[in-house]
This record gives C-alpha cells, structure tokens and sequence, in this order.
DNA sequence: CCTACCGATCGGTAGG
DNA sequence: CCTACCGATCGGTAGG
C-alpha cells in the first residue's frame, strides 16, 4: 500500500485563495488533478503537470514516488473529503427524509466546489490493484451512509423507498455527475443547484408512494 | 471531419449471439470498445485491440486509418443508436409523463445491454476537437428530445418540473450511470432495473409538486 | 493480413 | 530543484 501521507479528514483545512500559500505537494496535486481532469491520467505527462507548478519533471519525485501514487493521494485524499463533509452536514439531523436533503446537498455542493479532484475520484480505473483497495473501501463507508439513510426513510415511510441498494446507486451517481455539466457561468449558484438536486432526489427516493397513492406518504 | 462510414441509425441490426458471424471491422469495434472501457482510451493499445481480433497491430489499419477514428466510430455510432432508441420508445406516446417513462427505461435498457460502448460514448474527454463537434451534435439532440418531454410535462402540471434544463441534466445523467454499477449476476433483470429508473425519473421530475404541494417553484 | 521497422515520447533514475 | 539521460513502448508506415 502506497503510504500518501494524508491528513486525517478533520484536519483538511480549505483552500486560499490564490495559490501563493500553498506547499509545493499541495501545488503539484493541484495541477495534477485539473490535468487528470481535462486529458486523463494516462494522456497527461509529468511534464506537463511539472510545466503547470513550474518545475521540471524530474523534481516531481522529489514528492511522490510515482505518478501513480500522486493518483492515489487525489483520489484518497477526495474521497476523505468527501466523507468528512456529509459527516458534517448530518451532525444533528434526525429525520430521515431532512438527512436525505442534507447529505444530497453536502455531496452536490461537494462535487461543484471540487469537481476536477470529483472528477478524478470518480474514476477508478487508472488506479492500481493495491490503491484501488484503499479507495474504494473509503467509498464504501459513503455509500453506506447513504444507504443507512435511505433504509432509515424506507422503514419510515411504510417501504415507499423499495430498493434501497438500486436508489442509493441512482441518487449517488446522479449527483456526483452535477461535476460534469456544471459551468462557473451557468444561471444557478451551486447552492441552488443543491437545493434542487436534494429536493429531486427525494422526490425520487419517495416515487413509488407519491405516484401510485396506494399508500399514504409520511409527513 | 473523419469518415466513419457509419450505417444510418435506423439501418442498425441487433447484433448476433455469437461473434463468428460479424466481419472483422465489427470485431475490432466491439473489441475496442470494451477495452476502451476497461483501460481507457489510452491506455488501451493497438496491439491489446489486435490481439483480441486475433490479427497483428499493423492490420487494424486496413480498416481504421488510426486509433482515433475506431474511438470516434464507437463514440458517434452509440449516440446513433440510443437515439434511435428512445425515438422507436417513443413512437406514439402522447403523454408526457409516460413519453418520461418510455424515454428512461429505453434509454437505461440500452445503457445496459450495451454497457461498454455506453461508457465510452460518454467520454468525450478523447475525442479530437473535429470529431468531438459530431458527436457533440447527436448528444444535443439526444438532451432536446428529454428537455422536450419535460416541458411538456412541465406544462400539463403547472409548473411541476420548474428548471426543466437542470432536471434533464439530472435524469440523463443518472440513468446513464447505470452501466457503471450494473452487474450480470445482480439480483434484478435490466427489464426490472429500467422499470425502477423511470419511477425515480418521473419522482423526481415532478418532486416539486408532490412535496411541496402544487407550489410553484420560482423560476 | 503479415514481417520488419521507426521516430517520438513516456515514466523514471543518476548524480549533483 | 536541476541537467542529462535511458530503456520501454507506443501509434503508425513500408512493402509485400
């Protein structure tokens, strides 16, 4: 297992600004995430991520042992994040349908803020065998959250949920792809954008009892 | 613009069980693409997509002029075909709310049965810029016709649907995922699984109404 | 559809 | 963090 060197998922603190402030490493998974964005791990060379930090490549391995391992600590490190900041957004919340709206909301406007590493994070497929174990552990205990909350809504709603791994898949891949249209120069702010992602998905977590009125929906 | 002498989409014929009947270019594009979508474009390599025909590297290309336009065949006759899709899916359907229906579960079917070539039409991050423009062109027709049903649907629930470009977004996006989570030995049939799909699909659609009751979202 | 081959470029290393 | 460099491998071509 390839050690990359995280902090712990509290301690993550929120990017400045500008770019001045930050570590070299932070500066190089910067530009290496937009890139894997834009061309894809393998179409992107470590040049051109040294030619972004404005070093040469060679001094790259002065940071991470390979370009694999800078893809591990993207796609980790996001998932991390990830996790801590639906963690955040539940902190207190009760009712089910309310712990569906914020988790949606945390998980969308997560996806916006940082949507290149999202992106990144989102794609497995570049990562090696004994990463791809680490990675896909951390998005495990996500979607089991996301899970828990949705078994929760279902009991609570007489079963208007129904299949509770398939609508977690819905709801989770729906969401996390808000990263993939969403434009700075769009009509709606992020958190508009959130707002309705989590009123669409309950609306879908609760269509089979809203739209077949057999059974009576919870308020 | 590069030719990919593409069979015009309503001429498409459902492929055969076995692939001893196919013409060598067929077995090529199926082969790519399904290394395409477990490698990545570039990952994948012309004597990877030999090997699987059973031919050398060097005579991929008396069918393709380049590893560029195999993917863009992929990309360009996908997009051809689920469009071709939903259109049969929704020949003489009148209501919006089952046009919804009828378009997801078509769309999720194909998504499915197709999963390989799905995943990488979706990509468009490889595509050259001339190529990209064709298949950027089929994808828009692909959104305007579920950005049409919803604002019919919009229109004959007083408001429901509220951001109808946002919510195809949403729904396009969601039922395209499925062919990254799918499985063969999974519990339910694809049948069942795009029945689901167009439940969420018209919940979430019509989430505003059915939750907030029949109040108009601002718009 | 094959063998033989090539220029370009990649990830990574040596050594300072 | 740099210069200099290398083995491996890639997409693609020549010529049959």
């Amino acid at each position: 297992m390839v050690d990359v060197r995280l902090p712990r998922a509290e301690q993550v603190k929120v990017r400045p600004a500008g770019t001045e402030e930050l570590t070299t490493r932070d500066r190089i998974v910067e530009v290496a995430a937009r890139l894997f964005h834009q061309y894809g791990y393998h179409a992107t060379t470590m040049r051109q991520i040294a030619g972004g930090v404005g070093i040469k490549a060679a001094s790259l391995y002065n940071h991470f042992a390979s370009k694999q391992e800078l893809l591990t600590t993207i796609s980790y490190g996001t998932m991390c994040e990830m996790l801590a900041s639906v963690q955040t957004a539940l902190a207190g919340v009760r009712d089910p349908g309310e712990q569906l709206r914020a988790f949606v909301r945390a998980h969308t406007t997560y996806c916006i803020a940082e949507r290149y590493r999202a992106r990144v994070a989102d794609e497995l497929r570049d990562l090696d065998p004994e990463n791809l174990l680490d990675v896909v552990a951390m998005r495990d205990r996500y979607e089991a959250v996301l899970r828990g909350i949705l078994a929760a809504l279902d009991a609570s709603s007489g079963g208007a949920v129904g299949d509770v791994t398939l609508v977690a898949n819905a709801i989770g891949t729906m969401a996390s792809q808000v990263s993939t249209w969403y434009r700075d120069d769009g009509r709606l702010s992020p958190d508009e954008i959130a707002d309705v992602y989590a009123a669409l998905a309950l609306g879908a977590a609760l269509a089979g009892v809203s739209q077949s009125g057999a059974r009576a929906r919870p308020r």
